[in-house]
DNA sequence: CTACCTTTGCTAACACTGTTAGGTAATATA
DNA sequence: TATATTACCTAACAGTGTTAGCAAAGGTAG
């Protein structure tokens, strides 16, 4: 029966050259340019074909969200592993998940802003789990070693996250010219106020 | 010369119309169900109406997060006024902001999430001036009185607005069930981290 | 080898979207 | 009363996501 698995292989490669293609596209001309119709042209095939591998756009757009978490959570791992004590574990992975939403702003913009995250959306995005309990480990760490006040293990990781998303959100959009300035200062800022707050 | 007048008074009364049937629009299907077609059969007019009074419909978007800016902009303003000293002000502010954004979830989103805002677009919004204004006062009160460390008060606000966004942010897509357990706590979070940090 | 059936892929359409060109009818000015 | 302006609409263009229905190729069974 190796034709039916040829067929299922043929069936997956068209499956990724779609979102190799939606990638590649959006890259190319940004988010807003992105269009089933484009995408088939640039895989060479009719746009019904998609919907044979994606029930919707919203479907492409949330395999590339998890493909994006999938990229940061390998970005954080790395972080964590140069890193020794729990405090500078959290400190390098506040610096990579700051680096990895400015090295690729086209996963960040899709990871949040579009899709528009929904309740139902967020559930769908499995990848979301490994994130927290990276970030989650830590923590737990510090408060277990009594470094940390008394308090949820998961409040602490909601507001860490919360911040550092704050922080790369409105520091994407800022107005050219004071936000080199600003940039490197805010991280700064933040690490200062919240990482080597645990720290005493 | 009455009839001039009485034209201008019609036309802003198109205008103004435009922008309610839209938010009205919006606040009953949501954003994605907002179109030119349907604002111009709510408004009784045919649509190429509507391009007489906004060049896009980006445009039409940009005044709503105006809008949504100067009602943000007002409630900042009564809960510092209720506030005495700076420090109560800032906290003050922070309670008011989350309670806007989860009072007004349709202008949070256009204001930040949707409109994709660019450096451009956010150029636009004078209200931002205000905002940041409002913001600056108490924290740079803070700075005179000595109690806060020698440290840019630009960047103080601006590590205040990011935070408080991504609260509001990851907060308003939180998956229902742990979402208010943690509503609360997370802001109670920041404003001891933040604003009490500020005080020593 | 032929008949059948399933899969694969396409064309064409539907119902929308934002936007605009061009024409008509009403209105104000000379 | 003639003219110019304004107000407004119909109709179209170019694009979007999505799907119904059909043709052809592929593999399977008699």
């Amino acid at each position: 029966m190796g034709i039916a698995e040829r067929k299922k292989r043929h069936k997956e490669e068209v499956r990724t050259s779609i979102l190799a293609a939606a990638w590649q596209l959006v890259l190319q001309d940004g988010w807003q340019a992105l269009s089933i119709r484009r995408i088939a042209e640039a895989i060479e095939y009719s746009v019904p074909v998609i919907y044979d591998h994606f029930t919707n756009k919203e479907a492409i757009l949330l395999e590339l969200t998890k493909q994006g978490f999938r990229q940061l959570n390998q970005e954080l791992i790395r972080a964590k592993d140069k890193a020794k004590s729990p405090e500078e574990q959290v400190e390098a992975m506040a610096y990579a998940y700051w680096k990895f939403a400015f090295d690729n702003p086209a996963y960040y913009q899709v990871m949040y802003g579009l899709g528009i995250p929904s309740c139902e959306t967020v559930n769908q995005i499995s990848e979301l789990g490994t994130f927290s309990e990276l970030i989650l480990q830590p923590i737990k760490e510090l408060i277990a070693s009594g470094k940390l006040p008394e308090t949820d293990p998961f409040l602490k990781l909601h507001t860490f996250w919360s911040m550092l998303h704050g922080l790369v959100s409105i520091n994407m959009m800022g107005s050219g010219e004071n936000k080199n300035e600003l940039n490197g200062l805010v991280l700064q800022d933040f690490i200062r106020g919240f990482v080597s707050g645990m720290k005493t």
